[in-house]
DNA sequence: TGTCGACTATAAGCACTCCTTAGGGTTAAG
DNA sequence: CTTAACCCTAAGGAGTGCTTATAGTCGACA
């Protein structure tokens, strides 16, 4: 079996013509060339130099393997190169899932930060929802998920338990608080406006416009925390259709801050609900992707992205 | 750096997708191979494999080095077959030379029989006297020289001293004794075919007629030797012009044996002569040459070839 | 749900490799 | 004849790599 040190061993006496030159273009001592070549010579089973007094030649299997050498030291070195680039951040790819709502703000300002810092990174970005996105991190789709997970949760929904996301790195990046969406024209508009908060209990009667379906059951929950089943209207995982449709008056919501961001839907009053339910952004990834130097810093500038 | 060890074990767990799979098949435990591509990993920065529990993936690091792999071990493959084939007289090259009364028949045979015994070795000849010869093989122009020297010398020549291949590999082949070349005419003809030795004393008056510059300076030490300067009017490093010019009358000449081998000239008479004069046909190659296996062989060759 | 089988990571021990220093021999130049 | 440069060999110490043994984890199957 030769081996990449004799090769480079070897090349350097080629060029050389000399042991001890070769030794001192490698940093090291002429008995380790010495030694070096003697056990390459052996593992090929023929000589490969023919040591004359004055100066080095090649036998023809030297020859031989000096030419071979060229292709695969060039080889390697630009396999070296090419892993270094990535190490390095000169290049690297990531894909990120996200789920919509984070897609208004969080990851476009992380991606503008990491594009700023390492122009040679490539990134790309799906959308997908919560449970998707952690099959599609398992399956090795992509790099890093964003997910979310409710927090303050009755004790009974096992769903958002501890280890829901079993082994994988969590990355908290934010909580938002989820807030209530009214009609500007119903009951509850005007003691809104003033800051009063609403008790979940109060609107059992209401008609509700639920998201996604995560979201959707994590309302159901909340509800039956508060002694009611909610009247579930409308579904769509389209935030900014939901505003659209409280604001035409057809029902009442509970989004997440970051949601509404970029929404700024005509005709919606926004309320504080007790009890407080928050939710909680969190980017994911597998253990040993963590310590990959792209995702890693794409990581970073989640986080940091996630400060404002 | 990148050593070829880790590229084999990283192929092997790419491709089986299991550190035991890639261990069963490199003929080594589990722990070796997970020790191996933990140290590949730390060597070029970044992580190469995501094990997630199930299957293990490769990272981007991982594919690209996958790719370059594969070019860099088929690279290490071939050199290592190319020089197999060197080592196992699968290929290989001889440059031979020789001298031109070498030429007629020892050469021949022997490149017959390794022709006959490794087809694939590539074997050239070129011919040259003995000094020029030995100068080659130093320089690295061919890898054996034939050569001769001649035995039972006055102490005072120097010449052919033990030491005048100094370092070199000497491989003995023959000894040939040189015989007296008379035109059939010449008063000594009849008395040599009877068998009756010349002495060489009796030839102290004739004219001679010389060989190659060497063999020209041995003939004079011999007649110096026997007490006389030869009267040398041609000389050349023909054989067969050289019995050619005796058969036409027009001196006497001493050849050896080996060169009458092909030649049958008409109106020579061959005479043994007193004291006899042997002249030893030695392989010459340099030290590290003589491992070399087509060189190797071809050594064989020769001595069996000179063995009739 | 519990158990079994397969997989990986880790630790300790041992052999081997590799590099160093030290010393000797040879060759070419001053 | 001396010097300098080169190569080889030998011996010692540091490091690497492999093995066995052990623990932990995941998935399958009863």
């Amino acid at each position: 079996m030769i081996e990449a040190r004799h090769l480079r061993v070897f090349r350097a006496v080629a060029k050389t013509g000399s042991f001890s030159a070769a030794a001192r273009r490698l940093g090291c001592t002429q008995p380790a060339v010495s030694q070096q070549m003697r056990a390459l010579e052996q593992s090929v089973g023929t000589p490969l130099l023919v040591r004359t007094g004055r100066e080095m030649r090649l036998t023809e299997a030297g020859e031989s393997l000096a030419r071979h050498a060229v292709g695969i030291l060039a080889g390697l070195t630009a396999a070296e190169e090419e892993l270094a680039a990535i190490a390095g951040l000169r290049a690297g790819r990531v894909r990120l899932v996200s789920f919509p709502s984070g897609n208004s703000v969080l990851v476009p300002t992380a991606l503008a930060e990491m594009r700023a810092e390492h122009p040679a990174a490539q990134i790309s970005l799906v959308e997908a929802e919560p449970p998707q996105s952690v099959e599609m991190l398992r399956a090795g789709d992509c790099e890093i998920a964003l997910a979310f997970r409710y927090l303050d949760m009755p004790a009974a929904a096992a769903e958002s338990a501890e280890d829901e996301w079993g082994d994988l790195v969590v990355r908290p990046l934010l909580t938002d608080r989820l807030v209530g969406l009214f009609p500007s024209r119903h009951r509850f508009a005007e003691e809104a406006q003033a800051g009063r908060p609403l008790e979940m209990a109060e609107l059992a009667e209401e008609q509700w416009i639920a998201g996604c379906p995560r979201c959707r059951r994590h309302l159901v929950a909340v509800c039956e925390g508060a002694g009611f089943t909610p009247r579930i209207d409308f579904a769509t995982d389209d935030y900014p259709a939901v505003a659209g449709l409280v604001g035409a008056g057809l029902g009442v919501a509970m989004l997440p801050e970051l949601a509404l961001e970029s929404v700024h839907p005509k005709g919606v009053t926004f309320a504080e609900v007790r009890p407080a339910v928050r939710r909680e952004v969190v980017a994911l990834t597998l253990p040993d992707l963590a310590r990959v130097p792209a995702v890693e810093a794409m990581l970073e500038q989640l986080v940091h992205a996630a400060r404002r």
